[in-house]
DNA sequence: AGCTGATCATCT
DNA sequence: AGATGATCAGCT
């Protein structure tokens, strides 16, 4: 599939995908689909991002650069409720200096969001869950700014020594949490006396309660 | 190691 | 049961 050269066709290739199962997407465009998704977390990502014509395998980019715009496949349940957090960009531990909110990872990432739910119940095999209607978002003011406050609050952490205060609690929409090949994976940080440590890399991730809000804001009629 | 794509599975 | 911390795969 080639790259979408608007939004509005990008949009129309998102709504033909809507109604359709994931073993229908896979046959079509000769992808592998593994049993279960134990030890192949991205793929209903990945499917989509072919058959959606993303740029493969890409970069620290948007998924569709040209347009602006972010793609995220999201699991839900029978009544279109996230069932899982959404993996934003990954924490700047160090090299963090000069780093506000308004040139950060999470905001560029977050800027313009393509949404597609998909059924993502474990009682339903892989191949018979079915892709929801896409969700084109955009942060409100008023969204923007919850999570710039959490952003903030996370990275005064993370720039101020309180690393080791971190886990998943804190932030109302936005949280932290481990994000690594293992507990094994670390990175450099800073501890509070400002001496460089061997730390979890670190992600942000929005909550369900959130995305759940974006979602369910057009999804009243039908999404799935 | 650090990005991309995320879900798993244990613990509370 | 739901959230937290841990983990899986592929590419650079």
């Amino acid at each position: 599939m080639t790259t979408p050269q608007s939004e509005s066709q990008l949009l129309h290739r998102a709504h033909q995908l809507a109604g359709l199962r994931l073993a229908e997407v896979a046959t079509e465009y000769n992808i592998q689909m593994p049993t279960d998704l134990k030890r192949h977390k991205g793929w209903v990502g990945m499917l989509l991002e072919t058959a959606l014509g993303a740029e493969a395998g890409s970069k620290a980019q948007q998924d569709f650069a040209a347009l602006g715009i972010e793609l995220k496949t999201i699991p839900v349940n029978q009544h279109g409720y996230p069932l899982e957090t959404t993996f934003v960009s990954l924490a700047p531990l160090s090299q963090n200096s000069g780093v506000v909110w308004q040139n950060s990872h999470v905001r560029y990432k977050l800027q313009k969001v393509l949404w597609i739910p998909v059924e993502g119940e474990r009682q339903i095999a892989l191949s018979d869950r079915r892709i929801g209607s896409p969700i084109l978002w955009q942060p409100s003011a008023e969204q923007e700014a919850r999570l710039a406050q959490d952003w903030e609050e996370l990275m005064d952490l993370i720039v101020l020594g309180g690393l080791h205060k971190i886990n998943a609690r804190i932030g109302e929409v936005l949280q932290l949490r481990p994000k690594g090949a293992n507990s094994k994976a670390l990175t450099m940080g800073y501890d509070h006396n400002g001496q460089a440590i061997k730390t979890l890399p670190l992600g942000f991730y929005l909550r369900k309660s959130f995305t759940a809000e974006i979602l369910q804001k057009f999804c009243s009629t039908s999404t799935l």
